[in-house]
DNA sequence: ATATATTGTAACATATATTTTACTTTTGTC
DNA sequence: GACAAAAGTAAAATATATGTTACAATATAT
């Protein structure tokens, strides 16, 4: 698998859509807590599925949330 | 989880794109061609790091690849 | 019709996403 | 400071994405 990096602001954009919290969202999305964490930690490499659930339940885009880091300055 | 079946077209997609063969898009992302075949025929759930890599290989976004399939009519 | 490339699959092994349970740490409120 | 809610984290179990190998089916060209 090619090395690369993906980063996310599904934190970011939890706190802005009425302040939901960590397991109010993991809820709504049909997952664990502790697995909302770990993602919003980037410890991890979520499956297309939450990823679009996730983007779904905070009203944006699956764009706006992850994305490929780019090469360090 | 939550039970939502998600589509992609990612074979459509790779067909316009310069007539690409599964094997070279597969390669091209880093996965084996099966791996490649079995997102085509839409069998599993691949992870995210893989859409954005097939995503960026196939110059589009994530968004017109990958989608959750609403309600039967 | 015969080669050849490409695609579809299947069984098994491996890596890792996700769950479960439980505890600690932080943050906010009184 | 005390208390509660929320967030961070960790170990072990389970589910599943991905790899490996191999072969069958289909398409494409000659």
């Amino acid at each position: 698998m090619k090395e690369v990096h993906i980063k996310n602001s599904v934190k970011f954009m939890r706190m802005e859509q009425g302040k939901l919290t960590q397991g109010e969202l993991a809820q709504k999305v049909g997952v664990t807590r502790q697995t909302m964490n770990l993602i919003e930690a980037q410890k991890y490499n979520p499956t297309i599925k939450v990823c679009l659930l996730i983007a779904s339940s905070l009203n944006t885009s699956i764009e706006k949330l992850f994305w490929i880091e780019e090469d360090e300055v």
